[in-house]
DNA sequence: GTATATGCAAACAATTTGCACGCCT
DNA sequence: AGGCGTGCAAATTGTTTGCATATAC
């Protein structure tokens, strides 16, 4: 995977945000230093950048937000604002668990729990 | 909600199979007994039945898929053969910790766990 | 009789893709 | 120079919606 401008001004605000944005919000925020980026240029990279294992996608909500923490986490999602919260509430060794359990190479868990947060 | 001998039908189809049907795979079931059914009513009625509590969505893959059952479970997706297996793998206890550690008001836990199945 | 559900087709929205051109290496 | 990445616009796919008719109650 070549460097490009655009690819590398994507990974930055993947890395410096805690929402878990859309497509089209990340759009606009590149566009800001990129003016003419295009809205295909963004879903191919975050597309690459997923199949890459350098963020993760959710698809819990109407639209894919994407997410840039690696890091083992949980997410609360609120159905009233739509927001999504990232928590740390599953047992450590889940993965290892269906591992042996069900003779399944674990790739990625994720779990969302959704319901109404407290500002609401 | 109105009785619809269409809306009958795509229940029946959902608390008889524990795959994890597309759409389209339901379009295609009920036709056999309703052939001309069309798509949208399907996708209304599972709009509808989702919001009803009567099934569940899943929107791991690619597609929406639905699920007629309703007892607690989690699921495992297997990323070769796009299967989604259900299994039993959370703490019990997990809803009343995020309703307590986060004053969360649960309505939904999903846990879905990707990767490959002993069949690949 | 009234209102909700349907079939059909058109509309929609999010995402993907083909192509000619530009930019990394 | 060669090939991957881009911008643009058109295409695709899954899902929703408007409307006239049919059906439940």
């Amino acid at each position: 995977m070549r460097y490009s401008q655009q690819r590398e001004k994507i990974k930055e605000i993947m890395y410096n945000t805690n929402s878990h944005p859309t497509a089209d919000w990340i759009f606009e925020m590149v566009q800001r230093s990129i003016p003419n980026i295009s809205l295909g240029t963004v879903y191919r990279n975050l597309k690459q950048l997923t199949e890459n294992g350098d963020i993760r996608t959710l698809k819990d909500g109407d639209v894919i937000r994407y997410d840039g923490n690696l890091h083992r986490h949980d997410h609360l999602l609120c159905t009233q604002c739509n927001n999504v919260y990232d928590i740390d509430i599953l047992p450590k060794d889940l993965d290892i668990k269906a591992q042996t359990q069900f003779n399944f190479d674990v790739s990625n868990v994720s779990l969302t729990i959704e319901g109404i947060c407290q500002n609401h």
